[in-house]
DNA sequence: ATAATGACAATATTTGATATTTGTCATTCC
DNA sequence: GGAATGACAAATATCAAATATTGTCATTAT
């Protein structure tokens, strides 16, 4: 077992920069084996198929683009400052990727398409993280006593216009910042216990 | 001039039928000008191109299909309740197209994706008819004194998760009433005046 | 023994020659 | 005269043959 060992890991890097580099259509799993200097047969050695390397790529890149929001999600902010928080990254590292690199972020979409799955685990895994924030804003008498995990589901429905990817052609418009601010100021009012105006 | 003069309305009905029984992919202006004993140059008569033929079927469809929601945005009921009543028949007129005749619908869809104009009318005509029921609500006192249009938009964007034809393999799912129930609910609390607790 | 290879069958995609469709307009029809 | 036609050029779409890709596995290499 020598540095190059092939690994998961290394393939996973290979196919990621394939991917990013021929598009989602173009990519095949002869393109990411010859990047490693491999035959394709060795590629399946280490990934059933090809649905099941792009579902790692894409859980991978998942995970990667959305790890600031875990940090917020733990930090100590009031609630509904840390759930204005939260709801922004979620907004601002989509709005981010889709603005920024337009090309990869259909890659990335295109792959998202074929993997439900995937896209169902990473909804449920958001889902938790919002539901963690109101349940400790109605333990701190911010937020009314609501069902934790529905009413994280209702959030993260009520701001579908501004995290869906295929609404993202919406998403470098003029008006964009202030219907965000307003929607959340909506949200955070609806959600605020009686006598406690929403923070900020 | 006799009774089967050719008119923009008989070539209208025309072109919605051949689409309804060949799709989008499919309809031409040979079948519609064939579906009506003429020529197809006879068709350009009446309509500049296959595009504003397009525009002007799906113009006809969304008027037609939209047209509950005017009667309800002109109904006297308590401003929460017809707000309620205008997102509901808004979600069912949408839900029902979808799940009901998933074809048709899906040709509609194909339709609007290359007639952006028609679809932004559209979203304004409807835009016009919330902000209608606002004002009427805060006049009334069950609103706070929000800005009409500028709520309007946002309580547009808040419900986009049921509305937004992208996401119509969503609407058949088990907790969708429950989830839109939910939504309603937080958004006409976020509305509603200090000490006018939500109206049911 | 374990890892890697490459030949192979079954699909899927690309290609490019052929056919259709769009949109125009000079001519015909009533 | 105004409405309708149909022949036409240019732009698009279609389809079948040629090529490439996926996934398997018996064989080879280490």
């Amino acid at each position: 077992m020598n540095e190059s060992a092939l690994t998961p890991e290394r393939i996973l890097a290979a196919a990621e920069d394939v991917l990013r580099r021929f598009g989602p259509g173009k990519a095949t799993v002869v393109d990411v084996a010859q990047a490693l200097g491999v035959s394709h047969g060795s590629v399946y050695r280490h990934f059933a198929s090809k649905a099941a390397l792009r579902d790692a790529v894409l859980r991978v890149w998942l995970e990667r683009t959305m790890a600031p929001l875990q940090i917020i999600a733990n930090g100590k902010a009031a609630p509904p400052t840390r759930l204005r928080q939260w709801l922004g990254a979620l907004r601002e590292a989509k709005r981010d990727k889709a603005l920024g690199d337009p090309e990869l972020f259909a890659t990335y979409g295109a792959l998202a398409a074929d993997a439900r799955e995937v896209i169902n685990e990473h909804v449920e895994h958001l889902r938790g993280q919002i539901s963690s924030i109101i349940a400790a804003g109605v333990a701190s008498g911010d937020f009314r006593k609501v069902d934790a995990r529905a009413t994280a589901l209702t959030i993260f429905d009520a701001t579908t216009r501004f995290h869906y990817p295929g609404l993202a052609h919406l998403w470098g418009n003029p008006g964009e910042d202030a219907a965000f601010k307003q929607l959340i100021d909506l949200l955070i009012r609806g959600l605020a216990a009686d006598g406690k105006p929403a923070a900020r």
